[in-house]
DNA sequence: TTGAAAGCGCTACCAC
DNA sequence: GTGGTAGCGCTTTCAA
């Protein structure tokens, strides 16, 4: 029987160590072996019932669970998929993708692992990735460059995913591009009109990889036309946008893409607060198609954001590991269509 | 040298294996002790200087990582904290909590780890956080239980912290009582003279665990008093709300805690449509203290939530680890409180 | 049907 | 100063 009654405490200060499946092959009466082939049901080998049921009951006995790192170490492999843990607070639409792309891996049988990479930089955190030896690596953002992607290919990783705005050499890549966001948004003031667009740029330096594309995309639809362009940087408080407020009309614009529906949250109600009127005297456009952009008076118009489903890239995932040799994929995955509701 | 020429492409489809210390004992023509020695710095032994130069060189050139899983193996324990990965869209303030917790334990020589662990249970899912020999385990949510707890310990976590609305048996515990969100709510609209109270409730079933208790929390503030208190089921979408809306006059509410600030935006917008003053006719009051509250017009009054700083969990954590025989220290750390605005 | 033993990559004890 | 080597927990071939 267990040694800790079960009417007891559970708080057992008793520095037992943990069971192994030697202590679980000793107290069934059998070997090592037989253990590892009862629980792990392998089929090359026929146990008797009585056997398995003792190793079983052993097992339970001793609370016993199976290191998964002397495992992988026995195996060579593993079927750990890492993802560094994004750094910035993140929306809705990422936390949905993750979920979905977890939910997908499992379905395959990979171990999804989000790794919290705070403080390091570039390859170094490449080098702490590698260490885990997982047997895919999914990157977010543009942290990895090329020597990151061969120390993790040299450490066994047999794919690695970027999902960022460009290509990394070696790497398979789902290409983020939002300079598309800015452009889609861009294409539809000019489209209605607008002539003098300005473009908010969080001041958030962590939301430099996607406001820059994003303005830069609104430039590019705009240009060879008569319109300008203007950057309006806005950090996140309500303060900053009333200040922007108060000096809004000196910057004579008619219209303004908002980064996204939160930022354009937060200038609407500046604007509207200083009595300028929306879209009539400044027309908005955010991003990202959240709920409260419908919420908004007068209707927040968005850029919606298609982000490829988690299956899809679970299943580039599984391609790249069972091909390894592949040459790398890359696909566009950001689509942006435009919701033109009434604020613009 | 290296074997791959720097110039040619990095797409070597060459099943090197990967290095491993013995490599670059070889390739410094040292032995795999001294190699250990080199790059862990071990202060117990002096390595010549040129000896030193030449592993180190050895290792640059092979791309040499340690292997993780070896290492905790041969020393026997980690220092990996598990953290389950939440399955539900968590907002900014978890976000924010999770960022301060990782950089903190990160600033403690921790390596924190998300486990996706979609699809398991309970017991299940602690069986598979075991498996991974995590030196602490801390769990979000109310999903494990005694057993859990009894399971992660025996195989070796010594500090397993929950943070959720109760305390578990063996476990340290951040208790997070919504019950608090409710009652400060309650309390607020009773001082201001509301005496038919709704509350929302979230048709999603994976935020019962906080809309649970933030209801029964205005129950009981409003317990012993004339008012009543009725519960007013909600899914998060507009149609949803403005049927809710359409009937809104028949319940007679003069008052309602929304569940939350994004509930309460969702609300709002509904009854305004529909002709209902704010707070003329029905006050509002949301909960987490989000920006978009004061935003919308009238302001919406709040209950701001206080979770403990990533910094205070950290060192419960560190203490733990160091003291596994102390007894589990249980704290109450979810502070409410009322920001009064104009909604109510 | 079951057991003995090798070995995955690494560190740390002991010898030289 | 440096090297040999045992052994962490596990799986799997080979014998019995």
């Amino acid at each position: 029987m267990v040694q800790i009654p079960k009417t007891s405490a559970p708080t057992s200060p008793a520095p037992h160590s943990v069971p192994t499946s030697a202590d679980v092959a000793r107290l069934a009466g059998v070997s090592r072996a037989t253990v590892s082939y009862v629980l792990n049901n392998t089929s090359a080998v026929r146990i008797s019932e009585p056997t398995r049921r003792r190793v079983h009951q052993a097992a339970k006995e001793l609370g016993y669970v199976p290191h998964a790192a002397a495992r992988s170490l026995r195996a060579g492999h593993s079927r750990m998929v890492l993802m560094p843990a994004p750094d910035v607070p993140v929306g809705p639409l990422y936390s949905q993708f993750f979920n979905e792309l977890q939910w997908a891996l499992s379905r395959l049988d990979y171990t999804v692992v989000q790794y919290g990479s705070v403080g390091l930089q570039g390859d170094e955190a490449a080098r702490a990735w590698a260490e885990l030896r997982p047997v895919a690596v999914l990157v977010p953002g543009s942290g990895l460059g090329t020597e990151g992607v061969a120390v993790l290919k040299r450490s066994g990783a047999r794919a690695v995913v970027t999902l960022g705005p460009d290509r990394v050499e070696g790497a398979h890549a789902l290409i983020m591009d939002h300079h598309e966001v800015g452009r889609s948004a861009g294409a539809h003031l000019r489209a209605r009109g607008y002539r003098r667009v300005g473009v908010v740029v969080p001041e958030d330096p962590g939301l430099e990889i996607f406001s820059k594309p994003r303005f830069e995309g609104v430039r590019q639809a705009l240009s060879g036309t008569d319109a300008s362009v203007t950057e309006v940087s806005l950090a996140y408080d309500e303060e900053a946008a009333s200040q922007l407020a108060a000096r809004w009309r000196s910057l004579g614009l008619d219209a303004v893409f908002a980064y996204n529906d939160e930022y354009a949250m937060l200038l609407m109600r500046a604007l509207q607060d200083e009595g300028i009127g929306i879209p009539g005297d400044t027309a908005v456009i955010g991003a990202d198609d959240l709920m409260l952009g419908r919420l908004l008076r007068p209707r927040l118009s968005t850029v919606h954001i298609d982000l490829p489903s988690g299956r899809e890239l679970a299943e580039l995932v599984d391609r790249a590991v069972r091909e390894p040799g592949a040459p790398p994929e890359a696909h566009e995955v950001l689509g942006a269509t435009v919701v033109h509701r009434e604020s613009s």
